[in-house]
DNA sequence: CGCAATCATGTTACCGTTATCTTTTATGCC
DNA sequence: GGCATAAAAGATAACGGTAACATGATTGCG
């Protein structure tokens, strides 16, 4: 099966050798290009299989100008939103022949510019990124890039290029409607204190915006730094509730620590949904087996991670406007009571 | 800032006219390599970044025979097990000017061997993959590609190259020995039904081998299909225990299912650990903000990571053996009696 | 001051493919 | 059977960098 561990690396010209036709042949049949004798082909990929030949793509890209990687820059995997996107973006792009490649921020600005700098240097097909604040520098590599660049989750801006996500002042105004219609008044909030999480901002601010439009504010918030986990989700609730025992609903800028709070409360004894009130944002699969299902906001992840593809991929066009802004939908749950 | 719009893509030669020195200068500038004068550096320097200019790897990568990626093969992003291991690589590669990329093979052998041919296309500087099983073609293409292979995860077996991992089956059997100190006897198991998940296969083998040196066998078994999810751990929690209500332990192949164990039982007032005692496999952060600590045994992710991403950057020498063993540990927990 | 060592830069030849064009061979059709 | 046409294969020249070597400019030092 395997040839005695060669030193050096097999090329085209192996196989060329090896089947007793040109390289270029070869390449032919190993790339289904072009017209080759079936008897050839044969020949071509018995000898490429005997020899345990792997095509150079580097050689190949530079020769074609051409690669078929997409590049995906997110700020962080462990954030359980991450998997749902690149799950629609494989998906979507497995009978193209891209493949995506990914890259993380965590979101630090500096590190953005550094590994697009890295993932362009490439020369990817298409660029799909989170957000849309992006550093001048950024923006600049982009534009010169001359590719197809989706930034993804948010719509609330100006795209690059196109634009896939949910508008998070939206979200966040909704989930207040619903907070409000519920008969709740003295909310909440609590959320990472992260100035880059520009998505957790802008649901804030149109949350903000709404309870506003109805007399109301905020009436006690708590940020976190770090991670998100139900550990943090309850010394959080625990802290915003000692120093504020009258309110009667939490906003959770996410469900893992919007969970946390939510066994929390539970084990407190707390009436919910009816003398307290919970939300969290993002729909994860986590929350089918809690206790009691929390009230949420469907990102359409998934949707997105797939439009995001489709549009690099060529399978859609861009729209005139360069956004396409998906519904992002309330998933009720039982931690908020009927209206 | 950004030039208009130029359709042609920028070169080396680009940036060799703007500044008036040769293609080779730039180059050296470019990647900090060879003496050239800080005034030349400068001028380079400016004129690079005024154009924009993003060097090209595939280019440079096919002239210097040498790419500075790492090929890191798994099986699933979803695990919550992987971000932790890829964590760990990437902190450990960090200042290595290597780089992760990540395949994932939805343990699939077919889907590994093609996404292993992909990333060895690219002529990476080493792989890590998880497992110790692989089809006889991939154990040809690795051993063909001359290059360093570390195998993660698993260290039961016959590696490649090297492998770094814990033993699956002592982490069975240990668990074994604490179930059993702890007096309990009637002890049915929970897992998915993947062949192709072999680690949780070892597990359970060493888990029930141990069993077996004490006269005792698993009273109970159940297998579920697809991913593991609190909902899924309740179910499957509910359908055994009413199967074999005289189970007094349940052993679980994850921590996700063993939580929606956990919460499922808790809600139907079983006494925990007392009359039911529970167990999972990883010491995922999730565990922190349950109600009780479950009881599991920590799969030293981020350490298996760290080492592998060593090995690969020749930071650590290849151990004679061509094995690293990390020692699984028990995390006590409060679901599992004291003895 | 002269000569070797060092620094700073340039020249040339690939790296392993694929695009493009050319040549050779097979095929169809009246 | 001859000629236009298509199919199959090959030759050649990029693709955009970097290694290796060569060269010109400085510097150090007895």
């Amino acid at each position: 099966m395997n040839t005695k561990r060669s030193r050096r690396p097999l090329t085209l010209r192996d196989v060329s050798e090896a089947s007793g036709v040109s390289e270029m042949t070869v390449s032919r049949v190993l790339r289904n290009r072009g017209d080759v004798s079936a008897a050839t082909r044969e020949k071509v990929l018995t000898a490429a299989r005997t020899l345990g030949y792997v095509p150079n793509k580097i050689a190949g890209g530079l020769a074609s100008q051409r690669v078929n990687l997409v590049a995906v820059v997110i700020p962080s995997l462990s954030n359980m939103v991450f998997p749902d996107v690149l799950g629609g973006i494989s998906a979507e792009l497995d009978d193209t022949g891209l493949q995506p490649v990914v890259g993380v921020t965590n979101y630090s600005p500096s590190r953005e510019d550094a590994v697009l700098y890295d993932m362009l240097s490439w020369r990817p097909s298409g660029v799909i990124l989170a957000g849309l604040e992006h550093s001048r520098a950024a923006r600049a590599m982009l534009d010169n890039a001359g590719l197809p660049v989706v930034e993804i989750m948010d719509v609330d801006g100006e795209p690059i290029d196109t634009a896939v996500g949910i508008s998070h002042r939206r979200a966040g105004a909704e989930m207040a409607d619903e907070i409000l219609a519920a008969g709740y008044r003295r909310i909440g909030f609590i959320g990472t204190h992260m100035p880059e999480d520009h998505r957790a901002r802008k649901r804030l601010a149109g949350f903000e915006e709404r309870l506003g439009e109805h007399g109301l504010q905020l009436a006690a918030r708590e940020y976190y730094q770090g991670g998100s986990s139900l550990l943090k989700g309850r010394e959080m609730t625990e802290r915003i509730l000692a120093r504020e025992p009258e309110l009667d609903f939490l906003y959770f800028s996410n469900d893992m620590i919007g969970a946390g709070g939510l066994l929390w409360c539970m084990e407190k004894g707390y009436d919910i949904p009816g003398r307290l009130g919970l939300a969290g944002f993002n729909g994860v699969e986590l929350l089918d087996g809690l206790p009691m299902r929390l009230t949420t906001t469907d990102a359409r992840r998934i949707d997105i991670g797939r439009r995001a593809a489709r549009l690099v991929a060529g399978k859609e066009p861009r729209p005139e406007s360069g956004i396409i802004a998906l519904a992002p939908t309330i998933m009720p749950g039982e931690t908020i009571r009927k209206h």
